[in-house]
DNA sequence: TTGTTATATGATTGATTAGTCATATAACAA
DNA sequence: TTGTTATATGACTAATCAATCATATAACAA
């Protein structure tokens, strides 16, 4: 029950390539397990434990319509904090390119 | 040079309990190791390491002043997240109170 | 019932991680 | 010079992680 464990937890579920994909494809809106596997050219089975993974860290929600089950992102902070880093990730393209130049 | 692995190794760093509370600390402004490892009860030697691993990826910036080294929150933008994600913990947890009334 | 599709999970492996202890380096003071 | 303080790092360990393969479960169709 730490609340800088339970921070540190959310931030984790999104700091990993495979899962940032699986949010990025969820932008749309909902989609089932068997549209975001080949969407993000990954196995079934790995992509359900990432499901998995974000749904207990709070990330994604899940609706169950017969054997479907569809994924969503359940916060709008969620794509607020991914759309954040990618603008550091954009800062910091620029800054080591600066640096470059500049040596 | 893959965007979505560097935008998750940002979101990684933010991610891990001593880290967060690095960043916790760094909020009033730039502090050396010797004031930061006291302060949230690390070795120096564990605080160093994730220290630096924030520079690399881009979370702290680093000054040297004489023998000391002073460390700061790169961008404001870190903190936006760090925030976020204590609102979507803050929500989660009253969520999950709601769930146990409603039971 | 049997077959098919969608999803989850046990068991395993190799890789990465956080933390510790001891030591190295670097800056400055006396 | 010697001593002291501040920081970083090599070597190590135990724990966690992502991914894979095979298999289990669950829902529905024929």
């Amino acid at each position: 029950m730490d609340k800088t464990y339970i921070r540190a937890e959310i931030l984790r579920a999104l700091g990993q390539p495979t899962r940032l994909k699986i949010i990025d494809f969820l932008r749309d809106g909902e989609r089932c397990v068997c549209e975001i596997f080949p969407a993000i050219s990954e196995e079934q089975s790995n992509t359900s434990r990432h499901l998995s993974l974000m749904v207990s860290s709070g990330i994604l929600s899940r609706r169950k319509e017969g054997v479907k089950i569809f994924y969503a992102v359940k916060r709008p902070e969620i794509l607020t904090i991914v759309d954040l880093a990618t603008t550091i990730m954009a800062q910091e393209i620029t800054g080591r390119h600066e640096m470059l130049l500049a040596a």
